[in-house]
DNA sequence: TTGAAAGCGCTAACAA
DNA sequence: TTGTTAGCGCTTTCAA
């Protein structure tokens, strides 16, 4: 492999020559540019990343850290961020935390070591002080979906409040008041304020808040489908559901089709996070559109615009979600 | 940021023997190995990941690609490649190809400039001339759900022949002969694999192949939807479809929506891949379903072992489909 | 079992 | 506009 000496020295310039024109710096006599241009080609020179990386103590790539890639919100919002990265020439780390604040932190000071240039991280917790070490590290930090309390960063999440507000309403102009809210942990940015946009709306129509009936979980098929069944057998069992993610909708779909009932007949249901496939599950399910590619290529651009000015003010951005009303809920007749 | 030396003074020792410490060399007396460790520990020292890189010329990061990680097999192959470099202690580039070999190139090029330690692809092209290079690098490669023909590497796929032959005979066996398949592209092993497959099933039941009937696309619900729709406006339309990934099965699903059809009644569907959410659309969808979370985990185990051995015989690990029957294919009265 | 020292390939300050 | 040179922080001979 030719090092930047080999080509210095086959074009009879110095190293530093060199770096600058794949540093693309102006300072270089066109001829000579393109002179160790044509000469780094005949090599098959290419700058060596690390190295480089060593010196900056920079490198040219970003962190990504999502509970779960295999969440539909969260893939989309990686590769939106892929995207953005790979315009501008860098490459991502991907890390999945699973709702752990232990490999949460394991991840980060590997990302440390490894001297990236940005991270964009859905925070497992919202307080600020699991992070400290990562804030005074003063490398380049975006929050996505997630808040961190009293952190001085940039943030990109959707409107949580007026979504679960609006979906719950959606239930409730239908007449349904026996409402399930099925939510992702409760120490999460969207668990909290998608509980508080379903207990608004409820409050708003004097309907009363049964504690039984909101439960926070780890958000997959699994334990949703635990928490469904359960209401399903119970006497007091709610006759809709408010879901908090597209995993949590599947896992309940599962438990109403092995109880024998059905939705919208049954039981109504209105979901969080719409994917390809809900327009085709029974009926359609109604649902809480994110704005997820947008909030993936949004958090990447906050952050190389940090990256590139650290001193600039901190953006919180809230992107609009949408409802997207669909066969799962029927109108019941008083 | 305290490094190496900085432990080494604080501690009386020397830079190499701080540096034996971390790398877990034997021959360090144990108090001296104490003492290191609490000086760090004291300083808050981590190895740097770049430096270190630089020296040994490789990296504890692997290179993965994949046409695009929204596809519900490669996000699962991803998950699982992530989940054994994390219980290695190394890190993953995530980059998406989206089919498109020049994407692909430049990709692998970064990889080698960030001289990572392995590489992890699903080729965009079967043929071995545009990987002559990485060959030629001596990175440790396995590719995944697809081959590189003539190349000495590790790989790492499913039997896609007889699954393809296994739905195709599902149709038949109902009673189907006028079946279209909807692919994904045809230079990938799974693409061309999978027609051998579907041909092979409709020649042993002596049923004609109408060459209008089998369609390469780029794998996604657009392209399936328009092929599928201008086939059922068409006179001679088939009565099933084998469709050939999740995306590909929700465009058809789609288009047969609009075309005011419905599944099983007026046309049956057999797919590629199993999702969570086959069960629930219609009356859920027949498919095959890849070990894909197994795909992951065993390209991630041969790649360190080749990591391990550089010359380690060559294997190419074929995984098991299974076929998942669901209520996609009525059974047709002759 | 330990230390001294060279050097991985690059960037950037400084000098010319 | 270009060159010289001193490291970035680590690993790895080689010698003790």
């Amino acid at each position: 492999m030719a090092s930047i000496k080999d080509v210095a020295k086959q074009a009879g310039v110095s190293v530093a020559t060199v770096s600058r024109v794949f540093s693309n710096e102006p300072h270089v006599r066109s001829e000579v540019r393109n002179l160790v241009l044509q000469v780094a080609d005949e090599l098959g020179y290419r700058p060596n990343r690390i190295a480089s990386s060593l010196r900056k103590r920079s490198s040219k790539v970003i962190g990504l850290l999502v509970p779960d890639i295999r969440n539909s919100v969260f893939v989309d919002i990686a590769r939106a961020i892929e995207d953005v990265a790979n315009s501008q020439n860098m490459s991502i780390f991907l890390c999945n935390t699973d709702e752990d604040p232990a490999k949460e932190q394991m991840y980060l000071e590997t990302l440390l070591d490894e001297l990236v240039a940005g991270i964009i991280l859905a925070p497992t917790q919202e307080t600020r002080e699991p992070f400290e070490f990562l804030l005074k590290s003063g490398t380049p930090i975006v929050s996505v979906d997630r808040r961190i309390n009293g952190a001085a960063i940039d943030c990109v999440l959707s409107d949580n409040v007026q979504a679960a507000e609006l979906l719950t309403n959606q239930l409730i102009g239908n007449g349904y008041t026996h409402i399930g809210a099925v939510l992702g942990l409760e120490n999460s940015t969207t668990g909290r304020e998608r509980l508080k946009g379903f207990e608004r709306a409820l409050r708003k129509h004097n309907i009363e808040i049964d504690p039984d009936f909101v439960k926070f979980i780890h958000p997959d098929e699994a334990d949703s489908e635990v928490i469904v069944s359960r209401w399903l057998r119970s006497e007091n069992c709610p006759n809709a559901l408010l879901t908090g993610n597209s995993r949590i909708t599947l896992g309940a779909i599962n438990a109403i089709t092995q109880a024998k009932l059905s939705v919208p007949n049954d039981i109504a249901l209105a979901g969080f996070d719409d994917t390809p496939w809900m327009p085709f599950v029974g009926s359609g399910v109604t649902v809480i559109s994110q704005p997820t590619y947008d909030i993936g290529r949004t958090a990447a651009e906050l952050l190389f615009q940090r990256m590139a000015e650290a001193a600039r003010p901190v953006r919180e951005v809230v992107l609009k979600s949408k409802l997207i009303e669909r066969g799962s809920i029927r109108t019941l007749r008083p």
